[in-house]
DNA sequence: GACACTCATAACTATATGGTTATGGGAAAA
DNA sequence: TTTTCCCATAACCATATAGTTATGAGTGTC
């Protein structure tokens, strides 16, 4: 569960409001619904919704406490974005190797 | 202009289809529209449409031979996101300093 | 208990998006 | 030149999405 696949962590992601949420519990840590709405440029059911989805990406966890809920970034959830991104890169490698073995073995 | 935004990466590589062009051509090289569009389900137009949104992000270069055109990703473009992900872990991790300090603080 | 506050959900709207078929432009083949 | 082929664009459609306002559920406060 707090393992997700790629796909769901681009689209949320994606998104530049729920993107700048998931960034500012990265930069200030821990926050309530009303700190983050304040400061979004969104209404309050906006920001709920968004969080709703990167909680859903596993991007983020919540804690309940009386009449508020704080939300914080789960920053291990990002591992599988930068697994994918080595893996691009892996392959982009292996076949510039590829391409080396060939000139090296036609130079010849 | 070979460097783009988070915000246009993460669009673009939010729809399934268009990354797993992406990943096609960061595994297999360069290929032509018609080879991408065999095994994608979906039609050439829609590929074309998709393989634009991929230059346009900067993750792919298309070069014109004859009638066909051929794309290749450009890995470079990646760069961003391995950036951005790396400065929220380093926001993460300095957040977590200041709590090691606070409770190594208090426990004096 | 009555009221106030915080957040989530419901209901709705407008736009963005991903797909389709139809068509056109340019290069090869006949 | 005519025809064929490859790709991009146009036009269109259905759905997804991001936002809104209204409301409700749960919790503290008076």
């Amino acid at each position: 569960m707090t393992d997700t696949s790629p796909d769901l962590l681009f689209r949320a992601l994606a998104d530049p409001s729920r993107r700048a949420l998931f960034e500012r519990l990265c930069m200030d840590g821990e926050q309530t619904v009303g700190a983050l709405t304040a400061g979004a440029g969104i209404s309050q059911p906006a920001v709920s919704k968004h969080l709703g989805l990167l909680k859903q990406a596993g991007l983020v966890l919540d804690r309940h406490e009386g009449r508020q809920t704080h939300y914080r970034a789960q920053q291990r959830a990002l591992a599988p974005l930068v697994d994918w991104t080595g893996r691009m890169n892996r392959f982009w490698e292996a076949r510039f190797d590829d391409l080396e073995d060939l000139l090296k073995r036609m130079d010849q």
